[in-house]
This record gives C-alpha cells, structure tokens and sequence, in this order.
DNA sequence: TGATCTTTGTGTATCGTTACACACATGCCG
DNA sequence: CGGCATGTGTGTAACGATACACAAAGATCA
C-alpha cells in the first residue's frame, strides 16, 4: 500500500553541506535573508529545493527563539463553539484578523469540557493566549495563568496578570431591562447557563433579605414563595457575563419598584434557539404568562419571538421580548437588543495577547449601546395598562 | 510601569533538582505518569507547583518527539475567511470536532493573500494539513507538499501525495442546472471567482470551436458574438470546485440543446449575498433579462433572490433561482438547492489528516443530493413556455 | 595610506525535552 | 533457592535550529 512513508525531513546540516556552506549560513539564509548574500542565498535554495528541504524545523526554531508565531484561543466551551455560535466566530473573527495582520497563526485549545483540558492548555505552543468568557472556577484559567504567558480573558473571569475585556454587562442588562420591563407586570429572564453544570431550569429570582416575596399586585404569594425557595441568586452564577446580566436585569426591575423573586428565570443550557423555543413556551403558557422576556442573546429572543409568535401572542402588545448583540437577525425582526461589536473587542484582546497595546490599555470596557426596536414599542400594547 | 515581565519558565532540570529525583524522573511524570509510582509522581508535581514550573515546554517536547499534537488548517482565502464565510465556517466545525476528539489543537495559518503566505505554512508547527478550496496555481499547495505531512485538500486542487476529498461538482451541476434551466430561454450562471485574481465580470460563455454562437432562436447574434470574443471558458477556472460547476452548468444546457454561449455568466469576486445582488441586477435589466439563474452559493442565491424581489421579478414565474449548499436560509426561501455537508466532510478530511482513516479511504468523492424548492417550480411560472 | 566601517561567512554553545538502555529491587514461580 | 518477569529510577545522547562573537575581505574616508 502507498502509505505517506513519513520521509524523514532533510536537515539543515545536509544543506549547508549540499550548498558547500556553513549551517549558520543556511540559518540565516531562512531567518535573516538579507544578512546574506543574493548569490550565496541562491546556492542554498538551490541545495534546499534539491534536497526537499522544507525549511527549519519549526519546533526546532520555537525552541531556540523562544516564540512560536501563534496565538492561542481558548474557548469555556467545547471546541467546535468556535465555529457553531454566531457569537464567538465573530468574536474570533475579529481575532483572526488581527493575527493575520501580524503573521501570526492561531491556534484553538481543544477544549472538551473534560479533566484533560488544562493539559491541552499547558500542551500548547502559543506565544499568548486569548480566552472566551470561562467560568470563575474554571481551572484551565489557572493553567493560562501558570503559562506566564500574556493573556487576556474577553468576559471573564477577571484575574491578576490577565488582562480583560468586556461591556459592562450590568449597566448595559439594566438598559435594556429597563426598556423590555417598561410597564411589565410579570417579568422574565432568559438567561445564560449560571455555572458549569449549565443545568436547565426555570423558576423565579430568589428573594433577597428583608424582601417579602409576593408583595407586588397580581404575584400568587405561593407560587413566588415556592420558586424563591430554589431562586436564582444572581451572586451564584460564576460565569461573570451571566451574573453581570442577571444582577442588571435585577436592577432594571427595582428601579421600577419591584422585587427580583418576581421575576421569572429561565436558563438555558446553551445558547441555542432552539432550547429559547422550549423555555419560551414555559414562560408563556399558563395565567402566569409572562408579558416580558428580556434574553441574554439575540437567538434566545428568536426563538422566544417564534414560540410567541406560534402561540398567539402578539409583540409588543401581549409581550415584550429584548435580545443582545444585535447579530444580523436582529434588526429584520424588530428585536430591541444591545450592540456590541464583538469583532472589534476579538480584535483588541488579540492586540492585547500579542503586546501590541499599551500598558494603559491592558484592561477594556468597551462600547454597547442600546437598540430600541419594535419588539418593546410599548405604545403598540393592545393592552392598556392598569 | 506593570509589564508582565515574561518571567523566565522554570525548567525541568530545576524541578528534578528542588524534588530530589532525576530529570528523567520528572519528564515521566509528565508524559507517562503510570511509569513514575505515586509517590514520586506527588513529590514531583509539588515540586513543580512550588516552582511555578508550568509543565514540559511545548516546543522542546515536539521537537524531541517529533509531533506537536496540532493538525494545520490553510484556507485559500483570507484568514478571517475561516470566520466569516458560513460554508468555511461549518466545514471547520466539522474539522474541530474530530481534533477535540482526539485531543487535537487546531492551527489556522494566517493567509492573506501575499507572497509571504508561503513562509506561514512552512513555519508552522502543526503535524499535518487540511487545505480549504484553493486555486491550482496557489503556490501554497506546493509548500504544503514540500513538508512531507499528510495533507488532504479539500474541493481542489488534486494532487500527487495530497489526499482529496469534494462531492463531484460537475455532476451535482448537471443535475441543478438541469432543474434551473428547464424550459428557460435566457440562462444565466452566477459564479465564484475563476482565479486567484478574483476579477468580476459579467459576460457569456466562450463559443466552442465548431459551434455556431447564437444559433438558438431568441439571441441577438451580435452579441453573443462579442460576448463570446471575451467569453468565459470554464477550463480556464482554476478553481477546480468552480470550473468543474461551470463545466456541469454547460453540460446541462447542452443537454437542453443549448450553446454554452448563450449563457450569461456573472462572476463574483467573494462569496457574498451584497455583490449578489449587484451581479443579478445586471443579469436582471435590458430586454435581454435572464430568465433562469443558477448560483454557485446559497448566498448568491438570495442576494439574487433580492434583487429579483425588488425588481420585481416573480420567482420561478418570471425567473428561475438555484443556489448551492443548502444552508439554513435556503429552506426558508424556498430555494432549489444542491445539498451537501461541508460538516462531515470537514471531519472526514481531518481524519485522514490524522491518520485515522485507512488509505483505501484517502481520496473521497463524497454524498450530495439535489434539493427541489418552489425557486425552480416551473409549473407556477406565468409566461408559457414558447 | 592607515584607520575604520560594513558586509558576509563561520564555529561553538545552548535552547528544554525525551528515547533508550541500563541498574536495581521486589515478587512470584516451580 | 535459582530464574525470570515486573516495577521504578537514572545517565547519556540526541532532536534541529539560532544567538553570539569573531574573522576576513572589501569599502570609505581624511
């Protein structure tokens, strides 16, 4: 059979004796060409091209030099999230474009979700790295940390010696709470997986102290007691993006005179229209139906745009219903949602990991900004409110 | 100033030394943990903790084992391509999902376009190579093969020692060309770029030698003769996926009874729904407007699809549409589409990239299925047939 | 014309790890 | 109790390249 056979590669020693030349000469004829001589230089290609001398060994340079010529990305998901949430590719396109800019490669962690993932992270020949919204207690953070090597963490967890970049999730939640809430009497999260376990559920905010549950009008005291009881603190979620967001969705009601265990909390395992489809349809089924959802991503609201829309409910006037991101999807649908631009902060965490920045600029908060769109157009209730 | 000061990594020496044991001792506890007992693995792995040491540096590691546990992606395009293109994007999901399974990294090679594309390939570290679609001139398919790594490329170009995978694009052509352009009068291709120059155009097929241009009822001769002098011959595409297209378009209007120079043909310089719609407007205008456009992308498609809406155009009454690929928007939009999936091919070529598949299995032409939507339902159309 | 600078080529030491072969202790068998 | 397998630790010699310092040969200039 005509397996590859692995040809052993040629060396440099072999060329350099080939081309009648000292190694270091054929050395610099790859890595410095101009320190040669043009016709020197001919005589080693020649010898290279001759030999199949692929050029230096790669390992062999990165071990010497010291650098690797590519940046790594690591993801708080499995690997193949790179490529399937419209998220974080135009995140990592934004990334990509700026390793490109510098010649640099990038290289995606194989992230799994498993026990070996600080292995893979140790393992992995990068000059820096770039990582995408982790857990707090995630421990491949550690292990980037343990690198020495410059990282930046796009979301969190913050840590020492990693820079960070991100909006502010809270400031920006209570925005777009405010404007999804305006007038709501039975508000809901759609959120983001809290921890790691990213375990489905829905139920309603917990109560906090000195708060009695159920005191708004038009809450069952029972049914707002019951789900406080398992309620979603929002201190407890350790993927900072989601605690940021919860806490801001948090604040958005209480401005607006009400207690977070009455708000109902959905959470997703994935971000995935789908799922907001199944979670949707809880949310508005029953007397309780929610009239305001406000979903940590424009696909969670897509797909509670489409169970709404599958059960009758019309938007804005039956219910309200606030994305994030602003992906392509969204204006077409009328979704009233927070801009970011992810490319650009991919691009800047990248500039930041290769040293391309300054010191000052290590950690960001970057721009958002609040898109009002039809889906919380409140004057359009067919409802008036009480 | 708080520069992460690049502290210099501990070395495994330094380790051996502060856990009392031999270097040997402490590799080993690293890369083959069951060869150290226990106790000594702890001692060691405190050690280490204690220094700070971060684990085996990758590149001493690949270049004394000779691998590096990273499998190469090149992309004919641009890097962020890998990003923002969705066919790239779903054929690198597929890719990334068998490298996490098997504890892989994944290292995109930075391709811009430029002349130093070549050193980016040669200089990177990876153990084997995945080839996205690229031109059969592109200079980085023969660096690719210098390297002696098992590479595999995929929709072309073909060649010695390299694996291939891809659907047969002529036929799969054939057989949506033969739907799209059933009773049409004015056919028209909208196709990728032809070459590396990625030059738009809109003009008609080159006549074949021995054909007479425009003997078809309905043609202005002059036309199609001066079409013809600058005429697009599909052999000249370099792009193997889009000569072959162009050749299965051919074959299905000749089986039609057709001269391939009454065939408009639109070339795009990217793979973008904007320039789409500019092409199809011109395609769309005059007295000559085709009434029949076969498209080499699903995007291309829609973006035809637009601008035959805005034109005011009915779809398949005044114009027949097929794209390719069957992406999710095509469903949706009832668009006749070539089906195939770029996700299990990704990982099909990564596997024999890896080495996990058996050589009877290297070269592949792969499934794809002819999806008939309402885009190309002559039945509907309003004008009669002549 | 001698001093100095630039250009170009050359040894040597070293980057940090792992394959390999070997040494020694222990356990197990007949 | 000899013989043999098994488990565990240790030196040595690469892996393939580049930083560095030095040398020789023109080029430049007062």
């Amino acid at each position: 059979m005509s397996e590859t056979a692995a040809r052993r590669r040629a060396t440099m020693v072999e060329v350099a004796h080939a081309a009648g030349v000292s190694v270091m000469t054929v050395s610099y004829t790859y890595g410095r060409p101009e320190r040669v001589s043009a016709d020197t230089r001919a005589r080693v290609r020649e010898a290279a091209e001759r030999l199949g001398y692929p050029g230096p060994h790669p390992g062999a340079r990165s071990l010497r030099r010291g650098r690797t010529g590519t940046l790594g990305v690591v993801l708080g998901e499995h690997l193949t999230y790179a490529f399937d949430d419209p998220q974080a590719t135009r995140f990592l396109s934004g990334v990509a474009g700026v390793c490109a800019d510098h010649g640099m490669a990038l290289t995606l962690v194989p992230i799994t979700g498993g026990p070996s993932d600080v292995d893979r992270v140790t393992e992995a020949a990068v000059d820096g790295f770039v990582v995408w919204t982790t857990a707090d207690d995630d421990p491949v953070i550690d292990a980037i940390a343990a690198t020495g090597l410059p990282a930046v963490v796009h979301g969190g967890p913050r840590r020492d010696g990693l820079s960070f970049v991100a909006v502010d999730d809270r400031a920006a939640a209570e925005a777009v709470g405010r404007e999804v809430f305006a007038g709501a009497r039975r508000p809901a999260v759609l959120s983001f997986p809290l921890d790691r376990d990213r375990i489905s559920t829905v139920t309603f905010g917990a109560a906090t102290a000195g708060t009695v549950p159920g005191a708004a009008s038009g809450i069952d005291p029972d049914a707002t007691t019951a789900g406080a009881a398992s309620g979603i603190d929002p201190d407890a979620a350790t993927f900072r993006v989601t605690r940021r967001r919860l806490l801001g969705f948090r604040d958005a009601w209480a401005k607006a005179g009400g207690e977070w265990s009455q708000v109902r909390v959905a959470v997703c395992s994935i971000n995935s229209a789908r799922e907001a489809e199944a979670l949707a349809a809880e949310l508005l089924t029953g007397p309780d139906a929610c009239d305001a959802i406000a979903a940590m991503g424009d696909e969670l609201a897509l797909g509670t745009l489409r169970t709404a829309a599958r059960l009758g409910f019309a938007v804005p006037g039956d219910v309200t219903v606030s994305g994030w991101d602003d992906t392509d999807a969204a204006a077409p649908a009328g979704l009233t949602t927070v801009a970011q631009s992810l490319r650009d902060q991919g691009a800047r965490c990248a500039r930041i990991a290769l040293g391309r920045l300054t010191s000052t600029d290590r950690d960001a908060e970057v721009a958002w900004n609040l898109v009002r769109r039809a889906s919380t157009r409140r004057s359009q209730r067919r409802r008036a409110q009480p």
